[in-house]
This record gives structure tokens, C-alpha cells and sequence, in this order.
DNA sequence: CCCCTTATTGACACTTCGCCAATAGGGCAT
DNA sequence: ATGCCCTATTGGCGAAGTGTCAATAAGGGG
């Protein structure tokens, strides 16, 4: 593929395509299994150009996960009022919704590379699981909740992965239907907000929160 | 370090030292930080003996990765009779002594657990998985269950990796206390057997099984 | 004691990555 | 329209990592 002219065009833009082909390549591959160079030629550029826009491989991988994490807002939003029970059942499926909309690329953006401990990988899947615990929150009209708020999100994110592991069974290997996601997910969530939540008031002994 | 003389010994004896020392370092720096060359140098190995054992770097992985995994038959070994709660208490309980006993191991096992692009991992987890699946049900008392099989062990599955997750908040995090995971994950496993996976016995629709 | 199997080594070829000086695209002033 | 100058973009260099393979020597058996 010989570059017939040389393309200038603003940083943004730049940045915006290599991002869009990294997402891909990244997204099919893994992240050791992709070369910067592979990601250069897709879209067209020079291999230090990515050095240039993301300083490290590293650093753009985490911009494609930072990017994947997202959580559509129109999952939360506008809830008609009744029992948290209703409402969480409506958030799931909207939820599940989604993810069947785009499996692809849900399915890639649960599967970081094969960095093991990675702090970094760690704080950006904490930023948005952040955000997700308090729409279930919202949906589960708890908002009030201050007391054992911090165990209360450690709860529903490790409740989260769950729902990761779930939605591969579901996707990947087909063991389990929409539909038994939708009553699993529901209920599970619904029991570690009334039952296992309270259950746990009475253990006080964690250092901070 | 200057190598006095060559050591010649069993494939057996140097396998094993090449592994204790893969998963020292993999453990401490994750994968991609740490080279074959530091490996070869911890082992007191020249480099190219780690491919002639291993072939490659990603089975000499794999390998420490599967032997991080093996679950101690220990858990779920000699339990009293008693009721499914009481048992699955005492196995939830002997889980987490095994996980607090060695939480850096454990920690840079499950850390890789995230991947999801892998498909030689997943198949590690999931024999894995299999196997412990099976502890649970058999502390369960469940093992006659022979209808929604698949589904149960998909669901048994979903709920380990919310027990990963909730075991880095414990000892990464500190948000949630050992007694947390305790009547967290005793309750929310029962929840899934005696209300859950009825709740979908009357979802048949699943393809296979 | 020597020899022969084979565990072990060291060097070579190849790929990938980050860096940096050189190059040219295109907006702007004239 | 035209030339200039800013800077987006390129290509190549050196370092680091990885797999392969023929050469080497350790140590048990005859």
C-alpha cells in the first residue's frame, strides 16, 4: 500500500482515526498479538506518528479501554416510578439490550490485554464502575444510603463482574439465554441490595470508609 | 552472576526450577514486564533452555497460570453432614483461609482472569471452573441434579467470577472485610441454587444442554 | 577410564518499540 | 495568486526481546 501523497490534516481528527483503527485491531487481536506498525498501516500513517499523538503503546491501549468503558446513559435513564424491583428489571433489560446491539465490541472490552496487574487498567475500570453503581443505585431508589456506601459499591462491582462472566455464558458460549440473564441478573442484585446488604451492617471492622 | 560450572541435571528437576521462578517474577510484574532473559537469569539458565522446555513464552504462562489454578482439594474435603448452608459456610470458609494464606499468588492468578480474547486461557478457567463447580454442588448436596446441568454450572461459573472480584476488594481494595465475603458469598451461592436456577427451570429454550 | 547420550549453552536472524532529525502539507499574510 | 512559515508527518536508527539451531560439555554406563 504506497502512500500516493501525504494527508495533513488537525490533531484531532489524527487522533480520532488511529484511535478508531486501534479499537478495531485491539478489539479482534488482543493487545500483544497487535504491532503499533499494524495499527499504522490500518490507518494509513506512519508508525511515530502514534508515538507522537499517544506517547506509548501502552497509553493508547488504555485510551481504546478508557473509550469501550463507557456506559451509555439511556440505560438509567427516565425510569417510570414504582418498586425497585420494576425499575432494576427495566435497567437490565435495557442493559442487555445494549450488549446484545453490539456484542463484538462488548465482548473485546471486557477482555483487556494480558497485562497482569495493571494499576492503570484498574483505575479506568473503577472510574466507570463508579458511575455504573450509582445508576443502580438511582435505579434501586437508594440514593439515600451514606452509611456503608463503600461496601455497598464493592458489593455491586464485584456483583458486576458476575455480570461480565454471565454475559459471555450467554454470548460466547450459549449455556445461558437472554432470558435467564435478565431473572439471574435481576434477582441477584435485588438480593445483595435487601438481604446480603443489611446482613453486613452489623460487621463494622473495615478500616476506612 | 558468573556461571562457576554448567549444571547438569533431570528435565524433571529443571522444569520445576524454571517454573518456580516463571512464576515468581510473572506473579510480581505481570507478563509482558517481565522478559525470558530475567527468567533464564532467576532460574540460572541460559534463555534458550526456557524454549527448549517450554517452546515459547506464552506456554511457559500458560503452564504457571494452570498450576496457579489447581484448586486444593482441601475445601472441600471430609464436611460434616449437616444442612446445604452449614456445609457451604464451612467450604466458603476454608476458600478464603486458602486465598488469605497466599494472597500474592492468588492475586496475580486471577489477575490475567480478566482476559477475555484468550482462548487458551479460557480453557484453563474453565476446566478449572469444572472442577470446582463440582465441590460446590457435591457441598450442596445437589449432585443428583442432572436436568438444567449446563445451566447450573454457568450460572456456578458467573458466581466465581464475582468471587474473584470480591476477593480484590478485600485484599487489594480493603473495602470489603473477610467476614463480608464470608456472608456475602454463602448467601448469594445459596440464593442462585434454591431460587434462582428454579426461577429458570421454566426457561427450556437454551439450544444445547 | 573412556565414550556416548543428551542437557545446556551461546550466537544469529528477525521483529517490535521509542526517539529524533528531516520533510512537506496547507493555512495565512501580502 | 504566491511565497512563507508553522507544524503535522515521515523514515530510519539503536536498543531490547524472542525463537532457532548447531556446538559443547556433564556425567552415567560399559
Amino acid at each position: 500500500m504506497q502512500r500516493t501523497q501525504r494527508r495533513r490534516l488537525s490533531p484531532d481528527a489524527r487522533r480520532a482515526e488511529i484511535l478508531i483503527a486501534a479499537r478495531r485491531l485491539f478489539g479482534a487481536d488482543g493487545y500483544s498479538a497487535v504491532s503499533t506498525a499494524d495499527i499504522a498501516a490500518a490507518a494509513g500513517v506512519a508508525r511515530g506518528l502514534i508515538n507522537h499523538y499517544f506517547g506509548d503503546k501502552r497509553q493508547l491501549y488504555l485510551e481504546v479501554v478508557r473509550q469501550m468503558m463507557v456506559v451509555p446513559p439511556s440505560v438509567s435513564e427516565q425510569l417510570p416510578p414504582g418498586t425497585p424491583e420494576e425499575r432494576l428489571s427495566i435497567c437490565v433489560g435495557r442493559w442487555l439490550d445494549v450488549v446484545e446491539r453490539n456484542r463484538e465490541m462488548w465482548l473485546s472490552a471486557i477482555g483487556p490485554a494480558a497485562l497482569g496487574n495493571d494499576p492503570d487498567i484498574d483505575r479506568i475500570m473503577l472510574e466507570a464502575d463508579e458511575i455504573a453503581t450509582d445508576h443502580i443505585l438511582e435505579a434501586a431508589l437508594l440514593t439515600g444510603i451514606a452509611d456503608g456506601r463503600t461496601k455497598l459499591r464493592a458489593m455491586l462491582r464485584a456483583h458486576s463482574a458476575m455480570l461480565k462472566a454471565a454475559s459471555r455464558e450467554w454470548l460466547v458460549r450459549g449455556t445461558l439465554t437472554r432470558d435467564d440473564l435478565h431473572v439471574m441478573l435481576t434477582r441477584t442484585v435485588l438480593h445483595l441490595l435487601n438481604t446480603v446488604f443489611p446482613a453486613l451492617k452489623g460487621n463494622p471492622p473495615c478500616p476506612e470508609s
